[in-house]
DNA sequence: ATACATACC
DNA sequence: AACTGGTATGTAT
């Protein structure tokens, strides 16, 4: 609310702020040792520019977020029998515990560094040194530059601070495709059914296969592990256990309840998937840094479910997850969008050269779907200021719309606003599709 | 329904 | 100088 008062010296950032800048990849394989000398140096080289600003307000209304939960905290703790609450989570544990099933077996598989490792593949005089892959933001880092701090998501240029020596290498897709196709046609073999997750990793259930082949899991992740090497010259870690909550690394998590309770007792909660850096910052305002603390924490979970989900929370104390392995069905696609970038901070100040820049976009999306026979029912608009705020407009429709240029601009007319006039830094549309066309014409006959 | 924020790779 | 891009989902109003 109040006036930001303008102190004699600048205040140091804050010790969330320099995390926040560091990027939220910062749990990753190959740490580098000094992490607080690597966070300095790029908070210091982000300062003064335009995103740190835009990351500083995000970390103070987090900030404020926090006090405001602490606050709903102790108010919901008031004239609360504790204990009464405590029991009726545990209960609520038994019930999640008597339904634990350690009849599957899940493997978690990860190519190591893959975009990385096909580059290596491709130009071995890369070996041993440290390179980036991507222009502008890199894709992902060799093992040789996270030991600078280099990450993925991490602009270029803070890259080079953190290693001068740094190679980019440009990104290659249809190589990592190819690479990608190769190794999951391997991951089929021991489980047909296996989940892609994105072109590096994938969920299999290999209990069928052990069987088959009287195998125990340990053995048959480690001659699945050869194949790729050896069909591949790639390298793939894998995590073994009961569910799919995702071990670090090469692990076999033995297939027994305390295993597993000891296992998630010092788990950091911010390696649980779906616990990002915003929801890991909550969880510590409240005292919860590991999966363990879940337990000590339950009855403040459970007065402030609907904050922090306490069915979620449990699951993850206990180590329970789904065990139901599934390809993912055929993914309709939802989205179509396109993008302008503007290149220049200069004030777009002129109406007609915005038109211009939507039009562009909008004859785009109606090239894309009208060749794949798309629509949708909703129209978005999105931009980003060069401030680094987002701003995002929609329109929806009970009918599927026309995706003509001209339809589509009169529904972003009617949309933008004002500050669209503003400087503008990169804007997009999306254009979002319940289902495609031809379900959408099925949808009319009947 | 809309406007965002968060998370994942 | 440079701060992924695409998609899904959650949450508040």
């Amino acid at each position: 609310m109040g006036q930001e008062l303008n102190p004699p010296n600048p205040s140091p950032d804050t010790a969330s702020l320099v995390k926040r800048l560091a990027g939220p990849s910062t749990t990753k394989a190959g740490l580098a040792k000094d992490q607080s000398e690597i966070n300095r140096i790029i908070a210091e080289a982000s300062k003064g520019s335009k995103f740190y600003d835009n990351e500083k307000r995000k970390d103070k209304e987090l900030t404020e977020r926090i006090n405001k939960i602490l606050k709903q905290r102790d108010d919901a703790r008031q004239g609360v029998d504790i204990s009464q609450i405590e029991k009726s989570t545990d209960h609520t544990l038994d019930q999640l515990e008597s339904h634990r099933d350690l009849s599957q077996v899940i493997v978690h598989v990860d190519m190591d560094a893959f975009y990385a490792n096909v580059e290596l593949l491709h130009n071995p005089e890369l070996k041993g040194k440290p390179f980036g892959v991507g222009a502008g933001v890199l894709s992902t880092a060799s093992y040789d530059a996270r030991k600078y701090g280099v990450r993925s998501g991490m602009p270029g240029f803070i890259a080079k601070k953190l290693c001068p020596e740094l190679i980019l290498v440009n990104i290659n897709f249809t190589r990592y495709q190819e690479m990608s196709d190769k190794v999951m046609d391997i991951f089929r073999r021991y489980d047909p059914n296996m989940l892609a997750a994105g072109c590096d990793e994938g969920y299999l259930n290999i209990t069928a296969y052990c069987e088959e082949h009287n195998l125990d899991p340990q053995a048959c992740v480690q001659e699945m592990r050869a194949f790729v090497h050896k069909e591949t010259n790639l390298t793939v870690s894998a995590g073994i256990a009961p569910n799919k909550n995702k071990p670090n690394g090469q692990f076999y998590l033995p297939f027994d309840r305390e295993s597993i309770k000891s296992f998630m007792q010092d788990l950091p909660i911010r390696r649980i998937p779906g616990v990002g850096r915003v929801n890991e910052r909550l969880l510590d305002a409240i005292g919860i840094k590991t999966c363990g603390d879940i337990y000590t924490h339950r009855a403040t979970l459970s007065l402030m479910d609907k904050q922090f989900g306490l069915q979620f929370l449990l699951r993850i104390h206990l180590g329970i997850a789904s065990n139901v392995v599934e390809p993912g069905k055929r993914e309709e696609r939802k989205i179509a969008s396109a993008k302008v970038h503007f290149r220049t901070f200069s004030t777009l100040s002129d109406r007609q050269q915005i038109l211009n820049k939507l039009e562009e976009v909008a004859a785009e999306l109606e090239d894309d779907t009208e060749r794949n026979g798309w629509t949708g029912k909703t129209v978005t608009l999105k931009y980003k200021l060069n401030t680094y705020q987002v701003y995002t407009r929609a329109k929806s429709f009970d009918r599927w719309i026309s995706t003509k240029k001209d339809d589509l601009l009169a529904v972003c007319h009617h949309l933008w606003q004002y500050h669209l006039l503003l400087l503008v830094f990169l804007i997009f549309i999306i254009y979002r599709s319940a289902r495609n066309f031809c379900q959408a014409i099925l949808c009319q006959l009947g």
